[in-house]
DNA sequence: TATATATATGCTATCAATATCATATGTTAT
DNA sequence: ATAACATATGATATTGATAGCATATATATA
C-alpha cells in the first residue's frame, strides 16, 4: 500500500541502494569518466551501466557533459561525500557487527 | 554479478528506501513509540511492522527498550535527522522537478 | 553519404524485496 | 497454571527492481 507521502525518499534513496550505482559512484570519485571508461571499469553490460547513470542523473547525483562523441560523467560530490562520511560514521558507531560481516566499503575520505 | 565490495551501503540505504520503513520513520520522528501505536498509524500488518523494525533496529537507526509487555522504539536521530537534511537539500538544489511530482515529503525539520 | 564509434532506449526474463498469513514467544495478571 | 495481551518469527505468494539483449540514436570521420 502507497501512503503518497514520502515517496521522493523511496526514489533518492533507492537509487543509492544498488550495487551497479554504486560501483559507478566509486568509479567517480576517483574523477569523471566517459560511459566506456566506466564499463571497462566494472562487470556489467553498458547498456546497464547507461541505464543507472540515468537514474543517477535524475536524482541530480552525477552530471553529464557532452564531449565529441563522448558523454563525460561526473559526480556531484556535494552530496555524496558528505552523504557517505555521515553513512560511515554511522556504522562505525552503531553497527560494527554489520559491517564486520562485510567484505570492505565504498568509502574513501 | 556481486563485487563483495559496498555491500554495507546497499543494506544501509535499502534500509531507508522502503515505503513502511520510511513511514515508522516519519511516525517515530514525532517521538518513541510502541509497538501497536505505530500499527495504529500507518496501514500495515502487525507482523509487516515489527519485521521493518528489526532491519532498521540491525543497522542501527531505532533503538528498543522493553516496558513492561510493551517494546518501545525509538529513533536514532543523531543519524537520520541530518541525513534527512541533507537529503532534502540536495533535493531542493538539484532536482526540483522530481519534488514537484511527487506529493510531499517526510522531512519535519 | 556511408561507416565507425559512443551512448541511449524499449522490452523482458529473472531475481530479490516485500508484505502478509499463520504461528510462536514473551510478559503480566488472575 | 492459564488466559489475555503484545510483539516476534518463519514461510511464502506476489510484487517490483534489476540487468541484459536487441536495437535506435547521436556524433565524428572518410
Amino acid at each position: 500500500m502507497k501512503t503518497a507521502l514520502q515517496q521522493p525518499y523511496h526514489q533518492f534513496f533507492g537509487t543509492i541502494s544498488n550495487q551497479v550505482r554504486l560501483d559507478i559512484i566509486e568509479v567517480l570519485l576517483k574523477g569523471k569518466s566517459n560511459v566506456n571508461t566506466i564499463v571497462k571499469k566494472i562487470p556489467y553490460e553498458q547498456s546497464t551501466i547507461s541505464h543507472s547513470l540515468r537514474r543517477l542523473e535524475e536524482c541530480g547525483f552525477v552530471v553529464v557533459e557532452q564531449k565529441g562523441k563522448e558523454r563525460v560523467y561526473a559526480l556531484n560530490t556535494q552530496t555524496i561525500k558528505p552523504l557517505f562520511t555521515l553513512m560511515r560514521n554511522h556504522m562505525n558507531k552503531y553497527c560494527k557487527h554489520v559491517i564486520a560481516k562485510k567484505e570492505g566499503n565504498i568509502c574513501h575520505q
